[in-house]
DNA sequence: TATTGTTATACTCTATAACTATA
DNA sequence: TATAGTTATAGAGTATAACAATA
């Protein structure tokens, strides 16, 4: 015999069991746990979260104006402002001025960015390692595509384009 | 021959693919999606998402203290006073010194408040089927079990305890 | 001294609008 | 006039601490 189940429902108030039928709120909570982790993991290394998602955009294709880069992100232009201020101090990423368009800053990662892009990377995969460690390798695969699924449904932008070509 | 993948790319600014392959990165932004509606949807009603949590810890064992209902939804102490507030002013709880502590409030369900909780049942009904609407019904059921395999892990409080006696 | 409910405070995140310089 | 980047401001959400009443 293991501790009674009665012993927990007795010492610590539950939540309701109603909730726990909702998709939708185990969603939701275990998605703010996890940002909440990842907050943290990130704030040893100096950045935010949104410090890696701006640095593997910039990998994937360089040089893109502020605007380019919020709108990927779909971050508001005066909140990019904030995050490459702090990507620049530290020297990961340079702005110059966009010679066909002296409004535009063309943004690019250094060396130094592409270092710290990596370590975001070891940081994220030991995160996720944690986070799912729970389920099994199927089981991760499995909800990896259901998530994409859903992802796909609400930002098309997500979908498979330009994998087929 | 549909609209071709290069369209879609070159038009809109896309966020980085690495992104879409973290399970982490997909649970977050849907979990954060969800919410913003839930918050929408239950504004309508002149109510936010943690007022039915209440409403729902009460149903099912009423007369609860304060400090019993925040634990149990996991918010602190003076975040619950507010909402308590706002379902009292509706005539949706209502709150009675406890005479054995006087220091403590009962809060109880009104006839009232099981009817706000019934609504807000339809709420979240509806809220769950349109977002898991491009999921069948299996893979809802699937997604459901992997997501309460996480969250029991971590909130043992989420266990089956009970179930069983 | 510790606990319950309450109030006050601060800090983050986010959304909006206004400002400049360029076009 | 419209756009790109910047700055300033306000709002919601949350975390922390201080407070009065009671134990």
């Amino acid at each position: 015999m293991q501790a009674t189940p009665t012993a927990l429902d007795q010492q610590v108030p539950r939540p309701p069991k109603e909730l726990l039928a909702s998709t939708g709120f185990l969603l939701a909570r275990l998605g703010y746990a996890l940002k909440a982790r990842s907050i943290k993991e990130f704030e040893l290394a100096g950045l935010v979260p949104y410090h890696y998602s701006v640095l593997a955009l910039l990998d994937e294709g360089a040089c893109q104006s502020q605007a380019t880069i919020a709108e990927a992100l779909r971050l508001d232009r005066s909140q990019l402002v904030g995050l490459l201020d702090g990507l620049e101090e530290r020297g990961l990423v340079e702005r110059r001025r966009d010679r066909n368009d002296r409004r535009r800053h063309l943004v690019s990662l250094t060396p130094s960015g592409r270092g710290a892009l990596a370590k975001c990377r070891a940081i994220v995969k030991r995160l996720e390692g944690e986070f799912l460690a729970p389920l099994d390798e199927e089981s991760r695969q499995t909800l990896h595509d259901l998530l994409l699924q859903l992802a796909r449904h609400y930002d098309p932008r997500f979908g498979p384009g330009g994998e087929s070509g």
